[in-house]
DNA sequence: GATAAAGGTTCTAATCACTGGAATGTCAAG
DNA sequence: CTTGACATTCCAGTGATTAGAACCTTTATC
């Protein structure tokens, strides 16, 4: 299989899954024309990782997801800690991103939104301490 | 003032303080020895800039609040529509993010997370389809 | 066989908002 | 005079791609 029929089945961009090479979560054979030969075994770790980054982790825990996916010695416990870590950091950045929604939220509810110039949320903005 | 002490005054770290001059964001005037000389106007901007972006506005909006901020003719409803074109991304974000967090959930709790290989969340990965 | 389109290759540079580090200059105190 | 704190500039790196340029290979058509 050539890139283009592997970014369409993975649902990869070509130049994701040639970054991925890059970075050594993927080697796929070349042909005799230096064309990238992809294996089955090669798709399958594609989405793997597209599922993985979907799910927001980062390359590098991706790296050891499929480190751990492909050792069969591997303790369910060490994934699991790497979802729960993950989860964390997703709760604290949904959490940061409420304050930010409900502080925005009221400011918006308090502007006129008209032609005059008083602005709550620029006042805010520019209010000596919050 | 040094920028140390408008570092220390703004909360904001001396060398995002020299970035924000390099991209045009404040214009502090300059002593004999060369260092940067902050007046109460550059304090304030960078006082109103460390506000927008803890509430997330990115670096050209927060230009454009700058410039609505001094612009004594502004029309409220100017900056309404940053605040609120802003939450709507803001918004986006966190659905995102529960959506990940929903599916991770589920699938921790069906993870053993012992010493044995079987795991609920690489079969999820792994799998063809979702 | 010529040619053009489609698809492949590599490489560099841009994104965003800083941040780290190096090399150097200036100021205040002892 | 020296030491230390503080300032300066410039370059490079972060994360995860993505855009674009210049070029090569394959395939289909004339």
């Amino acid at each position: 299989m050539n890139i283009g029929e592997v970014a369409q089945t993975s649902g990869l961009p070509a130049k994701t899954i040639r970054y991925y090479e890059d970075i050594g979560l993927i080697a796929p054979l070349r042909g005799g024309n230096g064309y990238r030969q992809f294996r089955d075994r090669d798709l399958h770790k594609l989405r793997f990782l597209g599922r993985a980054r979907s799910l927001g982790f980062g390359i590098e825990e991706c790296r050891t997801l499929l480190a751990l996916y492909e050792d069969d010695t591997r303790a369910s416990a060490d994934v699991k800690a790497i979802a729960r870590d993950h989860m964390a950091r997703i709760e604290k950045k949904i959490a940061e991103l409420q304050a930010m929604h409900a502080t925005l939220s009221h400011l918006v509810e308090e502007c006129a939104g008209d032609a005059r110039p008083d602005c709550p949320i620029l006042a805010d903005l520019a209010a000596e301490v919050q």
